[in-house]
DNA sequence: AGAAGCTACCAAAGCGCTTTGGATGGCACC
DNA sequence: GGTGCCATCCAAAGCGCTTTGGTAGCTTCT
């Protein structure tokens, strides 16, 4: 059923039809009606493509994951994020579309090539990384936009939204340090990602702020993987002076860190003290009346619907001025802390 | 640019222009080469949605994702196994496009409106449940699909992808009761799933051929969390005749599961032995050279990258018979099975 | 009564492609 | 030299919408 045989059944021009599903005000009450019955009976839904070419809008919006090297790998947060953003996309009657970078295809041609074809409105970028070469191609090649994170070192505006990484990771560390802990390690992501670096600023800095120095055999970097976590911890339990608190980047880094801290009989909140960061990911909840872990929480989730949100607005009202969003989290107390053993 | 620009720019009519870069064979290869330099130098492709709609074809598929409830949330293989599906969109000139289904629509709408909006070509069923009423649906609607994995309870043909769950467990198991082991317990998911449902005869059909009774205490079904790993290890050990082993039907339930072991100070491997289903998720790896859990592994990505091609195949030629792909997953050994403790 | 202003509708152009159904010129063949 | 056949190219229609630029008919006002 297309817009034809849907207007020639209801003995009205395409016009009148159209405009009536639209919403527009030259259609009477009773043809509007009569029009939207018609539709809903024959489950006709204009078709996308022959919209999106009439109207020169894509009514999508895409979003580019990279996987092309095991240093950026299918990232786990990727679905929640999704999921939230998906909403929102249904709600205004945008696709969602999803491009994967492999070893195949860079980075660079994916996005042009979503611009050329004119299939999306807009991207959002995922996982920026320092400095990253994604902001100043996008504003070249003037596909709208927004940043689930920020890139260091770009320079010139653009849209963000992002945790405020340093803030949660200072207090988280400063925490640890009003419960007595001096030797604080950071379990961390990758620092080439910029979520990592600010974290590690924020570690930084509350240490600074106690005169307790930062030393880089208490600093670990890697992917954010369970192993990592576990060999990590492992390693810090070796020493002779092992640090007394981990803060972890991730709850999969945390689940790691607790075997390596269990395997050796040590309880967590009362020989080593754990501090995450916790995404709110649906399928790894820190559930519990009191949460396993304590941790900075903020829900990827929502960040999904907040930037959807903020690109629609974008393109709808392509003047505005940028707009960031620095959301904070919040610091969820636990049982994986405790005063510092004596 | 669009082809009415790059042909005046290259004096050549658009027909020519268009069959040059769709690779017609009535276009001398000299013209040829030069039309898809300068395609290359104005960095032109054709405008998806104009193509589609001359076309007829979408050039997308759809994946619908349903987080409607705690039942359903998002799914962490989901990540992976878009991942290897996009690999193959990517290679074919088509898009992923992503729908969300959550409390506010539902999902025959979700399916019936991609159809009427024609936004796809077929679209790959996720997480199919008993009986699913998916299947019959898009029959229904004539809209090609692929279902990754199977839905018991449904008649007439469909075409799908699936792991061979039963014999994967049923091997599992049976390689638990060569080693000695006869209480043995299984944490599977719900079994409102295909999957789990599959799992849980093949494990029954193990202990049955070797006399062993099926004793529901020792069999679980919830959502594959870390928490319920760990929690029902917790129960089963706190049995005056604890299970010696256990079968795990994700990498999730197994992270728990060895937490509740090792929280007691028993060892995995020796005093409790564990197999778990291993979807070989980017970021949940069962590293080492000897792998830490013993397991049936099967790759989600892997899948992914089969189920697009066996779709777009379908696609390119609907009357080709159904076909049905069923991957046997490999038992590989790891490091938390041996002996059953005398 | 005529002008003006609404309300409610419509015909046709145009979005950027693909594809149908030619047209043109060069060459071999008899 | 005419015929037929390729090899190359092209004009125009059509895909299913939206939107522009109307028209027809009815009120209302002067």
């Amino acid at each position: 059923m297309n817009l034809k045989e849907l207007s020639e059944s209801l003995g009205l021009s395409q016009t009148t039809v159209s405009r009536a599903l639209n919403g527009y005000p030259e259609v009477s009450e009773s043809t509007r009606t009569r029009v939207e019955m018609a539709a809903r009976k024959f489950n006709y839904s204009p078709s996308s493509r022959a919209k999106g070419l009439a109207t020169g809008k894509a009514l999508a919006i895409g979003h580019v994951i990279p996987t092309r090297s095991k240093h950026e790998m299918v990232n786990p947060i990727f679905g929640d994020f999704i999921a939230g953003a998906g909403e929102v996309y249904a709600q205004n009657n945008y696709e969602m579309i999803l491009s994967i970078v492999d070893a195949n295809n860079d980075e660079e041609t994916v996005y042009r090539g979503l611009q050329s074809r004119r299939a999306v409105d807009g991207v959002v970028v995922h996982g920026p990384r320092m400095e990253d070469a994604r902001i100043p191609l996008l504003n070249e090649i003037g596909l709208p936009f927004i940043v689930h994170g920020r890139a260091s070192g770009i320079e010139g505006p653009y849209e963000w939204l992002d945790v405020n990484n340093k803030h949660a990771f200072e207090r988280a560390t400063q925490f640890l340090i009003d419960l007595g802990h001096r030797r604080i390690a950071l379990i961390n992501g990758l620092e080439i990602m910029d979520f990592a670096h600010r974290r590690r600023i924020g570690y930084e800095a509350a240490l600074t702020s106690h005169n307790i120095s930062v030393t880089p055999d208490l600093m670990f970097s890697d992917e954010m993987t369970e192993e990592f976590g576990y060999s990590t911890t492992q390693t810090l339990l070796d020493k002779e002076d092992a640090p007394t608190a981990v803060v972890a980047s991730s709850m999969i880094i945390a689940l790691g860190a607790r075997r390596a801290i269990e395997e050796r009989g040590l309880t967590m909140g009362r020989d080593v003290s754990i501090v995450t960061h916790d995404d709110m990911l649906s399928y790894l909840q820190n559930g519990g009346d009191v949460p396993i872990f304590t941790a900075t929480r903020s829900s990827v989730r929502d960040a999904g619907r907040k930037a959807a949100e903020m690109l629609l607005l974008k393109i709808a009202n392509p003047d505005a001025p940028q707009k960031n969003v620095l959301l904070e989290a919040e610091l969820t107390v636990g049982q994986s802390t405790g005063p510092a053993p004596s």
